[in-house]
DNA sequence: ACCTGAACACCGTTCAAGT
DNA sequence: ACCTGAACACCGTTCAAGT
């Protein structure tokens, strides 16, 4: 048996690195929510004085950038050349809703915090601009329709993430009164879909009336 | 001419009252964001000890609530009976954005931390749901179209709020080279109109088969 | 009833000093 | 080059004491 160095003294077995950093300060995330981070806790689950974190890396909102890219740079979408547009955009929207799923607290944040977090070469990003183009959007309309798809879907995402769209989806209408209760917890998966199928449906008749 | 008290001991006119925190709390708000606002600087803008305001509230999250309750309030939209759903839906939300771009930053924190902003006796949600029923939205689905079209429109709001969409739109389809630079302020009333009417015309597609 | 000063347990970050 | 302790300028909130 190793004797174990006294508590706040035990060395750590890795160096203090600008990636070990984010994937510590995710890990407190996913735990506890972005707020609950804070540059001593970080330090002190990295084994570190608070201070040598700042040697790795400028200030706080770095480290929030930093998870927030290293998250974003995990997305990963399959590409169906030949299948019809509806269903390329059906699948990369389900599969970033599937990364939104793993880091929730992360992704909120991202979603209302960081106006960068979509970048033009992002796999997101350059996905939805190659199956709008291959469902005909014409290209000086693209950006425009690209903007409202990522809105829609980081909106939805979003209202999904904190709760809103369950507590919505849940009231009754207002107008009568003999309604029965919804159930405690409607289908979020159902109105994600509904949402998705809204906006395709929507495109696709602007589609229909251009050509 | 009244002589000055000395700084740090004039007198309120006003006593403090839970409005005048609310009040004054929405006018930092306004002025230097959510994040910005202390229950330190509150008090000062109030003249008060920062302690005095803990007998007319019980925390600074029950004053962010109460400031986004108060403005949530201040909702106002014409019922215009008569006219096609797909005009008055377009309307409630262009008069819910006038009211997000009036606090804007306020409004941006709402959306994303406050799951139950928009409450079920709120004209905005009393409207929605009398708007949908209006245009032949079965009462079971309600719930969930409701919740959509809040979604989809907060949602896009945000984008716009905190710049994402004005950024998205901007950005040129990656396939091409020979593209100019999109405008330095593309237009984002274009783009929350677009939003807008794409859903609507996935709505009343969607009215259709079912009827 | 309403207000207040002192205090507590935290923050992020700077800086001079150590190795 | 990397780390660290002390310190600064803040936070939200509790509590005992004042009027």
């Amino acid at each position: 048996m190793e004797k174990k160095p006294p508590r706040g003294t035990r060395k750590r077995e890795v160096p203090l690195t600008e990636a070990g950093i984010y994937a510590a300060a995710l890990r407190l995330i996913d735990a506890d929510g972005v707020e609950a981070l804070t540059m001593r806790k970080l330090a002190t689950s990295l084994d570190a004085n608070p201070m040598s974190l700042y040697h790795h890396v400028p200030n706080k909102d770095a480290v929030l950038r930093g998870v927030a890219r290293m998250v974003g740079t995990q997305f990963r979408t399959v590409t169906l050349e030949d299948a019809p547009w509806q269903e390329r955009i059906r699948l990369l929207a389900t599969d970033f809703r599937t990364l939104a799923h793993r880091h929730p607290k992360l992704m909120a944040y991202s979603f209302s915090h960081q106006a960068d977090f979509i970048q033009p070469e992002d796999p997101f990003w350059v996905s939805l601009a190659a199956i709008l183009d291959a469902a005909g959007v014409p290209h000086s309309e693209l950006p425009q329709i690209a903007a409202l798809v990522c809105a829609v879907i980081t909106g939805v995402l979003t209202a999904e993430l904190n709760g809103a769209l369950n507590q919505w989806s849940s009231l009754k209408p207002p107008t009568v009164g003999e309604d029965v209760l919804a159930p405690p917890d409607s289908d979020e998966n159902g109105v994600f879909r509904l949402a998705l199928d809204t906006i395709i449906t929507g495109l696709e008749s602007r589609l229909a009336t251009d050509g």
